[in-house]
DNA sequence: AACGTCACTTGCAAAATGCAAGTAATAATT
DNA sequence: AATTATTACTTGCATTTTGCAAGTGACGTT
């Protein structure tokens, strides 16, 4: 038998108060800012899509992810009414209000790294201010769901 | 014999061109921005102040953390002129520039979730620049290391 | 009714994580 | 000079997470 139960089961608690850490337990892995991003910058709304489209996330990981995400409130999920079987998952405004941490998280590895999509780091940091309210405009026009 | 190596030792490749991937890549553990957050906020310098003081970080995962984030030139780490056995970390100019990442992090976790340490919180809502500008000057005057 | 699609789950191998117990180098104490 | 303490790690091993491949059941289309 294992010498101490590592976690208890069913209540999920914080290592620390620090708001930093609360972040990192959310989002700290290789995948969930990932997943944000596809949501806020491409439209991606469907299991489907993200499986498609990724860096290559692999199934059973992305069901995992899309379920903490909805456990911590980032995204909220609903079935599609004109298919059944599809459901629409869309950011909440907590999940939305991640965008400033996208954005400087984009911008600093622009800054420091060689990478691609130079379009978008353009376009933040020619004004993020104005970035962000077309982020915000767009959500609030797609049936978002705010809980 | 494994059907498909899963990764070439050696040469670490980035998932995709995105500046999102390449930070998550960096950054997106359980452990790496804490560090940062420490060293930033608090002043860590030493392997034992991290081992100490943290939400109970492991002695291998923080060697390992450290050698990434070196790696990476987030941090730097050079002998301390007064102690042979030690050696003092710092943040790169690279690991300062993080400062808006960690302060988005901590302002939305802060908007959304039940945390501690609003002092930071109130001081970073009142004026970021100010805040980030503060970092940054502590940063310089402490003995950093640029590259 | 047959077949495809969608959002998953399951099984299993590989990798990462975490705890405890070393260890080598240096420093402090006797 | 020898013993002890401290620092920054490494090693061993168990547990947990990740990742690929292969299902599965509900629904839709034909």
């Amino acid at each position: 038998m294992p010498k101490t139960p590592r976690k208890k089961s069913g209540s999920e608690r914080r290592r620390s108060e620090c708001p930093l850490n609360a972040s990192v337990e959310m989002l700290g892995d290789r995948w969930s800012l990932l997943i944000i991003r596809d949501m806020m910058l491409r439209g991606f709304r469907r299991y489907k899509e993200f499986l498609e489209c990724y860096e290559g996330i692999a199934t059973n990981i992305l069901a995992d992810r899309l379920r903490r995400l909805m456990a911590n409130g980032i995204i909220a999920a609903a079935p599609d009414p004109a298919d059944g079987r599809r459901l629409i998952y869309s950011l909440t405004a907590k999940g939305i209000d991640l965008a400033p941490v996208l954005t400087e998280m984009v911008l600093w590895a622009a800054a420091h790294e060689d990478t691609g999509n130079q379009a978008l780091v353009r376009e933040m940091q020619n004004s993020k201010v104005n970035f962000l309210a077309a982020i915000r405009e767009r959500w609030k026009n797609s049936g978002s769901i705010r809980t």
